[in-house]
DNA sequence: GTTAGCACTCGCATAGTGAGAGTGCTAACC
DNA sequence: GGTTAGCACTCTCACTATGCGAGTGCTAAC
């Protein structure tokens, strides 16, 4: 249906544009199909519901919206709400004292990453009213800060790996011989000069470059043994795509109405669990190297399918890089989640930054 | 109603015990309310459906039975399910095949706490078609296995404590002075004499009598300033009632027909974040030092009110204790999770034992 | 291109109905 | 006295019918 010429945004002209924004930012808050009475009635829109309905039809054809059924209002399709995100929404930012709370929350938490997720996680939901979500920073491949063994027994060790990107691990380990504590520090100065700031790969041929042989030198052998199993523990971890994803506010998308049903809810748990999903997005979300929204149908995924994620990565692209971001009904205020998820990625970040020298 | 004396099962003859435990087992099974036609049909009875009717109205009225509507079949109350755990459930144990296999899975993972919490709870929700959980362990005042202080930047380093039960917690701890690791080892050492077995009261004591003034002693500065911070984590630890709590099978529960609407869902989550109650109910389960199950209203808190708990404690009662069980609804198998708990809660306490010399 | 007017569609709430399930009671039976 | 057959009674559930209200889509006039 053309018409006289005017201002267009994206594919549509600024009319139709700002009946759609209107139309979205109206269902976002009301969870209700939207009429066209409703819309002249609640805004400016100097024409009559007759013209409103034209343009809806039209945006219908154009599949930026549907019907439930030919008595009730329009509801955005993920094809609406994917044109409102990359043309319509509003610019949107987090109001400063927001800002300046957020920050000072981060101040006054204890130094420890596991709360910087926790919180990270609990802003993000508070701010958007879905789900919060922050996974822990992954590098390609980990590097060493520090290992440590302790004696647990006369031959069982506890080691104790930190590494470079905040993570720990510890395992236990059986020993050969007896050996105490003084003996496990020895060998642990070793190990940690055989592996601090290196990877599995790297500590595996320093391993292999160790003087053959020697079978009566208890230290060396510990070492190769304790060494081998730090190997094995950081292939692990290497292969894990996510280490650790902490949430909150899932109880706030329990209680939009589209998750009346348990079935729907049952989804988003078992996405939650789906880490092999996750971790390519998260993957996909560091490489872009910014907010990346997925919505609805746009996710692999079938447990995603009526949800949508607006995630940033966090970190040092190339180094350690994990996500944070929110999960929520694919109904969701985008413009408030892409600028909470933004705000708090760049936070993680400066954060993550203070752990590399 | 007097009848002719017989043998009795707690407070009901032999007869009306029987029927009880048929019908809860037929109601657990099935999750439809039981009539009397149903069990003469399907359980050797001897009796007319009429009699059996006579039965269910004396169990109604004694408050074990209830039900819906007038024409529809009986359902276990709270009591009802709590007389049979006490008086009627039969022994039942896991197969031996089973306890082998549990065994083995325990014996292939990988010696990191970690993962047997993980296949605590997993183990469990398999067994018993409900939730698992498991506890991490805590002791009533955690005690100092080892501490170590990493350099991350010029006047920033990390503390990362191992506590005896096997625990880790790590924070960043801003230095008033450029130090570098040669250093901070150094300090380690010393921090690691003064708090190795020690728990927080003691480590402040120890403080307490280091040697004052002395400025010009950086060693000594450091070695005050981590002890207080490593004193103010184990504070905040001792404090936390549950370190951490492992979940899985949470969407077998979902799938359970009494969890149809969101809002039971939502309770379930809800119950689970409630770290407060929770951590009650491991303190009085590792109190009572066996296997302790808490039905629907049983339970003091609101979300709660529709599950039931299995709990069983683990560790050794007075130094590291935490708990492990399974959270379903009323209508749960509970022989089966009894045994179930018990099984993985002994199994456990073996492997900490193994943390302790 | 816009708008008033109106017919049309469809969901939803309400009421009514019949079938079916299961109980509770009674009277007879052993 | 306990047990049982028989039957009336109650209540839910599924199904159908009905009317209302909401909202659209179309048409003809502006």
């Amino acid at each position: 249906m053309a018409r006289r010429p005017r201002r267009t945004i994206g594919l549509l002209d600024a009319r139709s544009g700002a009946i759609l924004r209107t139309v979205i930012d109206e269902y976002v808050s009301s969870a209700t199909p939207v009429s066209s009475n409703s819309l002249v009635e609640h805004y400016p829109l100097g024409v009559s519901s007759a013209t409103v309905r034209n343009i809806l039809s039209d945006l219908e054809v154009l599949g930026l919206l549907s019907h439930p059924h030919t008595s009730a209002g329009r509801v955005p399709t993920d094809a609406g709400y994917r044109y409102y995100v990359q043309v319509l929404a509003d610019e949107w930012s987090l109001p400063q004292v927001e800002q300046r709370m957020i920050r000072h929350q981060f101040g006054q938490v204890e130094l420890t990453s596991e709360h910087w997720f926790r919180l990270a996680a609990s802003t993000l939901a508070a701010n958007t009213g879905t789900a919060g979500l922050a996974t822990t920073a992954k590098a390609e491949a980990a590097r060493v800060r520090r290992v440590d063994l302790v004696t647990v027994q006369d031959r069982l060790a506890l080691m104790v790996v930190v590494f470079r990107e905040g993570t720990m691990k510890q395992t236990l380990q059986n020993l050969p011989l007896d050996a105490d504590q003084e003996q496990l520090n020895r060998v642990a100065g070793l190990l940690n000069v055989l592996a601090v700031d290196r990877t599995a790969v790297e500590i595996e041929a320093g391993l292999a470059d160790l003087p053959a042989g020697d079978e009566g030198n208890d230290d060396l052998d510990l070492l190769r043994l304790t060494g081998h199993a730090l190997v094995r523990t950081m292939r692990e971890f290497d292969a894990t795509l996510i280490d650790d994803i902490f949430s909150d506010g899932l109880l706030n998308v329990m209680a939009a109405p589209e998750f009346d049903r348990t079935d729907k809810v049952r989804q988003i748990f078992a996405a939650l669990e789906n880490r092999v999903y996750l971790g390519s997005l998260v993957e996909s979300v560091a490489r872009a190297g910014s907010v990346q929204i997925f919505i609805g149908h746009e996710n692999q995924s079938l447990e995603m399918q009526d949800v949508s994620l607006v995630l940033a990565p966090y970190g040092r692209i190339g180094r350690a890089v994990g996500a944070v971001g929110v999960l929520g009904p694919t109904r969701m205020p985008y413009a408030q989640a892409i600028a909470s998820v933004e705000f708090v990625s760049d936070l993680m970040s400066e954060l993550v930054e203070h752990l590399y020298a």
